[in-house]
DNA sequence: TTGAAATTGTAAAATAGTTAACAAGGAGAG
DNA sequence: CTCTCCTTGTTAACTATTTTACAATTTCAA
């Protein structure tokens, strides 16, 4: 077992593991090598092991992983299991749209409310969840746990809505908005979900691979 | 200029480089060095030339970068003025959010058409949309051109639309499903948004520093 | 019970990505 | 116009990540 701070890279491939673990579960598979997960993910065998590998020893030779162990030890890894309390800023479509289809629990973590300014939908209950009115942020904060803010504000709001949540404690952001709010300075935790990047990176790659086929067809061409 | 290959890890830092530039634009700001735009980003100066040398030359010794122009050329690079054209699968929470929401054109992509099977919004106009229904998407994708499907259906829906999008000639899905698409054999382009690999990320930052904490907590008490 | 086949965990090698260093050239003050 | 300072693009050094290779161990068929 590798020892020492887990790169960046590793982190990121863990969901991915743990999402084609439950699909292997539900289909009823119970034991997978490394090189057959390979196979359905794309990576290396030997990737897969050594990013394993940096947690403990969930496999045994000759036979490959139990598959359902696996997956409850990279949930645990990951911090399923910890009960983490959220609150959603902001209910626009995006906020709305995370509390109705996201489902918190499945991932361990609890929706604890919802803030909004708009006074049309303070005080109904979305999902289950209650939506204040963010003049109660401050107090609710400091009356409540919260572990992770998920902000959904619009963009001019996103600047002083995480100022008052950092002055209020909160120290891990699941940022919707399109603006960047990792501070030099700040040890607030910030995971961006950035529409924007994704739909640019694919661009990107449409854009490559059309420009490949128009030098093919000149090449063709010429000849 | 560097030749050949570009690396994953450049094409996904253009977008923030984008997104900055544009800030910078905004705030009236002309012309930046790659050690300040570094210190913004969080960023090597080192990095960022690198970066850039990828694609040209596009600074000026002794003087930095002129914003406008770089965030042309970096907008250029990413496709944004090819005039994709996409179309929506799925108009729920997520598909219709993304309707309201997020500004295609902004990035140099048009929302031609959304398709649905739910009865109640077949035929309706969202934000300029038409939503068409899923039974005419095969013959709407043999009659016009569309560069990226952007994908918003239920999980279960999934991959049979998938197959059906790619049996009329889509190479490029914009996938907000959590279903794993990326088939080992297939040459179409995927690009995820998975929210659920966004947050367990997220989670697993969280517990590591909760960790850290009760491991110094524990340290300091024994002493 | 035995032995071939399978599969892990990890050390070492190979590849990729990042940072440092610097020559070259333009900006801008005087 | 000249001189100093600034900042780029790029090469080289360094660091990180991935892949290869293999000993160790288990499974499973006969």
């Amino acid at each position: 077992m590798k020892s020492g701070k887990i790169s960046n890279n590793v982190i990121r491939r863990l969901p991915r593991y743990l999402r084609k673990l439950d699909e292997l579960n539900e289909r009823g598979v119970t034991r997978i090598s490394s090189f057959e997960l390979g196979q359905q993910l794309g990576l290396t065998p030997s990737q897969i092991r050594q990013d394993f590998s940096c947690f403990g020893e969930f496999g045994q030779q000759g036979y490959g992983y139990h598959v359902s162990t696996l997956r409850g030890q990279i949930a645990s890894i990951l911090g399923t299991d910890r009960g983490y309390r959220a609150v959603l800023l902001g209910v626009g479509n995006i906020g709305h749209a995370l509390m109705d289809n996201f489902c918190f629990s499945e991932w361990g973590f609890h929706l604890a409310a919802a803030f909004e300014v708009n006074p049309a939908i303070i005080g109904s209950t979305i999902s289950g969840v209650l939506v204040r009115s963010m003049d109660e942020l401050g107090s609710y904060l400091d009356e409540n746990h919260v572990d992770v803010a998920v902000l959904a504000v619009p963009k001019e709001a996103a600047i002083p809505v995480t100022k008052e949540l950092e002055a209020h404690g909160i120290e891990a952001i699941w940022n919707f908005t399109n603006v960047e709010l990792t501070e030099p300075g700040s040890s607030t935790l910030v995971e961006n979900v950035h529409f924007s990047d994704s739909l640019l990176s694919l661009s990107y790659f449409v854009s490559e691979r059309n420009d490949e086929r128009a030098a093919h067809a000149a090449r063709a061409a010429r000849q």
